[in-house]
RNA sequence: CGGGGUGUAGCUCAGCCUGGUAGAGCGCCAGCUUUGGGAGCUGGAUGCCGGAGGUUCGAAUCCUCUCGCCCCGACCA
């Protein structure tokens, strides 16, 4: 190839020699790696999950409940989300994205301006029009939606996973409570109310195995309707002993919803209630079958029939050319608070426990001796081994003490940690150790490669 | 929004009461020794002491105002 030519050689676009492999952009090494690890606590965090989530370096704060990702975060608050996005597109759902910046006059249209108060961040632009940074999407969507004009084409849901931001009077808890948040917010549109209910059942189940995929074990509690009634209103609750309220149920209850496969109806079977709404003297589960425990608040269904398509005008001609107003749901997940209560549940005094769904790495590879030719060599073929055949790698190469690498591998929770030192290598194994039960074993380096891409 | 607390090095904090021009541990940089669970020694860098005003010859320290952050309560994905 002459290298006279005058003008710059244009690489290919679809060219795979330009692109990494695949397999191996997942995984990192640690010497290369954005992750401003702790030792000590930051002052500034109180509870367990903030503190973990600032220790890892997951996150940094930027102002009160206001956060900027750290790559570490990052990739758990991704995969959170994919898993919620699978789940959604699962359910029928289609994905839109709604912008963060909202025009007031929507607002003004459903007479919630009014009634929102201090917690929309409101502003004008350049042209003194008055905006607002969205507290969540109902208007819009519905206005959105104005574009259905026939019956047959409903019903729909549209879902939406974008920063809101409600401007709380005392943000607390990491991201468990900011400001800030990303939130999945879906929205159903349907002709009547058995239509509605039906979407409400399908995001509802979307809700359980979304739950269930992430590792968690979320009980459904029957929320406050409101004016509508009904049992169309359910807030999920992720068990930890931080959890903000107290939380009643059958137990058998907790075994369906591990399952994933709760429904409205068989969860009206069960009984279960949030604090406010438990009595003792009139609850209808024996004593032996009651669990009581705190919950985390990571999702809330509601339906709510025609509260903004009416003044919206969000209505669809019906097959006798009446006018009809959409029957609407709405259900939220919060996807960033998530990150924090999942810690909630899973975490000990050395730090994070990731369920391998929502890990940020599979593996912690961890080099006892960095500079020992036997050490990298084996670290470096293991990383690309692995890396490879699709399994997310977290190579601590490092020239840290082993007392380092192994405090901060157990901080960030990674499921797996594979221990290579010379003494192993020179008796021909390697230390696998599982970061939830603590259990390491000692076995050949294919031992571990196996059980690692099984 | 009421009540309380707190701002000093990247992190945790001492110094403030009783003014005299800034410290420790960890972290960071260099070197040596180490290396299987947050190492040791030596040397080094790092601070508008949250901000503004005041008192004083002199303010991290005393006074006033202000801002940030945290906690408790009322409210929320």
């Amino acid at each position: 190839m002459p290298s006279s030519r005058p003008w710059p050689r244009v690489p290919p676009l679809f060219s795979s020699a330009r692109r990494p492999p695949k397999s191996s952009r997942n995984s990192m090494r640690l010497s290369a790696y954005f992750m401003p690890t702790l030792k000590e606590n930051p002052a500034e965090a109180q509870i367990v999950s903030h503190r973990l989530m600032l220790r890892s370096g997951m996150i940094r704060q930027q102002a009160a409940g206001i956060y900027a990702w750290l790559p570490l975060g990052y990739r758990v608050l991704r995969k959170i989300e994919q898993i919620v996005r699978e789940e959604q597109d699962a359910a029928g759902a289609q994905e839109i994205l709604m912008p963060t910046v909202q025009p007031a006059e929507l607002w003004q249209r459903s007479g919630r301006y009014d009634d929102y108060g201090k917690e929309m961040l409101r502003f004008k632009d350049r042209h003194e029009r008055e905006m607002l940074f969205g507290p969540t999407a109902e208007e819009m969507v519905t206005d959105i939606c104005r574009e259905i004009r026939s019956y047959r084409d409903l019903p729909k849901i549209l879902y939406n996973i974008q920063w809101k931001f409600r401007d709380e009077v005392r943000p607390r808890f990491g991201v468990m409570r900011g400001r800030e948040f990303l939130m999945k917010d879906a929205y159903s549109f349907d002709l009547d109310k058995d239509g509605a209910r039906r979407s409400y059942e399908a995001m509802f189940r979307a809700y359980m195995r979304t739950y269930a995929r992430l590792g968690m074990t979320a009980i459904p509690v029957k929320a406050d309707t409101g004016p509508i009634g009904g049992d169309m209103s359910h807030e999920f609750h992720i068990l930890a002993e931080t959890g903000e309220s107290a939380i009643f149920f059958d137990q058998e209850l907790e075994e369906k919803s591990r399952a994933g496969e709760l429904t409205v109806d068989s969860m009206n079977q069960y009984y279960a209630a949030a604090e406010e709404k438990h009595d003792a003297d009139k609850c209808p589960v024996p004593a032996e079958r009651l669990r009581t425990m705190r919950g985390i608040e990571v999702g809330h269904i509601f339906y709510f029939g025609t509260k903004y398509s009416e003044p919206m005008g969000a209505v669809v001609q019906g097959p006798n050319g009446e006018t009809i107003a959409a029957e609407m749901g709405s259900y939220g997940i919060g996807v960033s608070r998530l990150v924090g209560a999942i810690i909630e549940a899973s975490h000990d005094e050395r730090g994070i426990i990731w369920p391998e769904a929502v890990a940020p790495f599979k593996l912690g590879l961890i080099n006892l001796k960095s500079g020992d030719a036997a050490c990298d060599s084996a670290c470096e073929d293991i990383y690309r081994t692995l890396s490879e055949q699709g399994v997310e790698v977290l190579y601590d190469d490092r020239n840290e003490r082993a007392g380092v690498k192994f405090a901060d591998m157990d901080l960030i929770g990674l499921p797996w940690q594979l221990v290579i030192g010379p003494k192993g290598l020179a008796a021909g194994v390697v230390e696998l150790k599982n970061r939830k039960s603590g259990e390491k074993q000692e076995v050949s380096l294919e031992a571990a490669l196996a059980r690692l891409t099984a």
